[in-house]
DNA sequence: CACAATTAGGTTGTACACAATCTAAATGTG
DNA sequence: CACATTTAGATTGTGTACAACCTAATTGTG
């Protein structure tokens, strides 16, 4: 039972979802307070350590979010000294973000913290792997239809 | 690949379950517009419906959200005439929310609406239930950790 | 019964999310 | 080149989330 006429919200799909990424954020909060980041912050210092550089648009297309939540956000990061924003020289409409040396330093607690996560969700690599591939692909499907 | 060293965001299980959430939410967004009320409140409301009244606390249990979310969430639904609240009459402390008739009625848009979105999942049933479950469990691990 | 401890909700402050709107800077067309 | 259109970000307003704190009501213990 998981579906159509009334069930309550712990049988829906949409409940596990919101629930458990309310639970995973919430592990990160505790994992990520040394740092002194959020989750949402950790994932654009996440896409960050990988490109170097990104555009408010590029962060925007990899995390599925708006300006009107990357702005302030970035404006945070700033003011913790870790990134640095720049309109482009090209285009002055463009806002670029780069690394600052702490934001790149911080870099090396991202493989514990992923440690831990993976740890508390209870599960073995493959079917951590299957389960992500799963709702990846669910979220990519609901996406399409916008 | 779904784990530690230093992995993008797309490929990590917490950002498939935090962006897989926010997708289904926006889909809600668009079913629930014309009821007037959000994601989080369509589910107080369906705990509402199944118990008819409930204190608080006891839908803070069976959502996971504490007062402070709760507080201002009900006191929305109150001023949309949908459920009314009150103080328990054996314990001054416990606050008691009952649908109005109003609330009441607007559970019969619950069944298309869950149809909807199990439809924009584009999963069959029993794939359905199976991710349902997976991630449910996972979130109840999660959970316990605290 | 007095009183410390607990419990139920509410409030405050911070940080997302996202719709809607705004501004400035490109871009495209005649 | 002039000008309507598009595009990139920022801003505003509403609604969650959640920590931290507050108050009032109840409970447990001596």
């Amino acid at each position: 039972m998981a579906v159509p006429q009334m069930l309550p919200p712990e049988q829906q799909i949409c409940f596990a979802l919101y629930s458990a990424s309310r639970a995973i954020t919430g592990r990160y909060r505790a994992l990520l307070a040394p740092l002194g980041i959020t989750y949402p912050q950790y994932l654009a210092m996440l896409v960050l350590w990988e490109t170097g550089t990104s555009t408010v648009s590029q962060l925007g297309d990899r995390l599925h979010l708006d300006s009107g939540t990357l702005s302030p956000l970035l404006k945070r990061l700033e003011s913790l000294g870790l990134v640095v924003r720049g309109r482009s020289a090209n285009d002055e409409r463009v806002v670029e973000i780069a690394l600052t040396p702490a934001g790149d330093a911080m870099r090396s607690h991202a493989p514990q913290i992923a440690e831990q996560i993976c740890a508390s969700t209870g599960l073995a690599m493959p079917e951590l792997i299957d389960l992500q591939s799963q709702i990846a692909a669910l979220a990519e499907r609901v996406r399409a239809l916008t």
